[in-house]
DNA sequence: GTATGTGCAAAACCTTTGCAGGTTA
DNA sequence: TAACCTGCAAAGGTTTTGCACATAC
């Protein structure tokens, strides 16, 4: 997480191929804070890779999840969004602009007897700059 | 939220028709703590509405959710489920059995200057009672 | 009576999969 | 070389939409 060289070697130790592609999509990822969908990593990745495939871009954000080196965001949003931070934090979603904002906040591991292993934390509303922008003008 | 003769009154004054299907659609989310999907409802209800339409499902919960009558989950699971419960809880999906078990959190209201109108919050992992067969014999 | 809602079928999406050809190690 | 990965196209699944008919108010 948040290494791409680590990363690389994670995945090689677990017996990956190092492919282009494989390696552009990571760089895309990680270096990209915005919470990017598949469609816009697979619009970013082409402009350096015009033949990369979409079904290659999910194939390898399953991959990557499966292995836990980035994580996905479901709530809130009507795609799949992708995040290379897999530490404990949660997100807000701005109903004005859009932007998908880091929240840092800890992680629960026991709750009511059950045991937790992952927990997706998804705020939505107004953000602060927003909050600005429409109550005390532009 | 939680009693229907209360829901349809706030639908009809918000100028919605009270047909049988939306009726129907709503004493079967208001009887099911399981946290339903679409389709779900749609067979539940088919069994005394066999005409019912799945789109008419979907049209009817997406009014619902906007009339904020009841709300969606969307985390952790492939297809959105629904929920009769408004008011601020978490929800815990079992890796194993499946289940999604409501947990009694607070809500938030205002964060890093963030204005917070919604919060979805699912833990994922192994419930109690998934545990004890587990790990302790069954 | 009129605006709304329903059912059906088709469309629209996102995401996954099968397969032939190409690449990594 | 052998297993794996890619790109393409097609399939799969959920959710939405267009339209003619029906219904609530």
């Amino acid at each position: 997480m948040e290494n791409i060289p680590a990363t690389l070697e994670k995945l090689k130790k677990q017996g990956y191929k190092l492919t282009p592609q494989r390696q552009a999509i990571l760089e895309s990822l990680f270096g990209n804070t915005t919470h990017p969908s598949a469609s816009e990593i697979h619009r970013d990745v082409c402009r350096r890779f015009p033949m990369l495939s979409l079904a290659t871009v999910y194939n390898t954000l399953r991959l990557l999840e499966a292995a836990q080196e980035i994580r996905s965001i479901r709530a809130g949003t009507d795609r799949t969004l992708y995040d290379y931070r897999t530490d404990p934090h949660a997100h807000f979603i701005c109903r004005s602009c859009g932007n998908v904002i880091d929240i840092e906040e800890e992680g629960v591991r026991e709750l009511d007897g059950h045991r937790i292993q992952f927990q997706e934390v998804t705020y939505q509303g107004i953000c602060s700059v927003c909050c600005r922008s429409l109550f005390e003008g532009d």
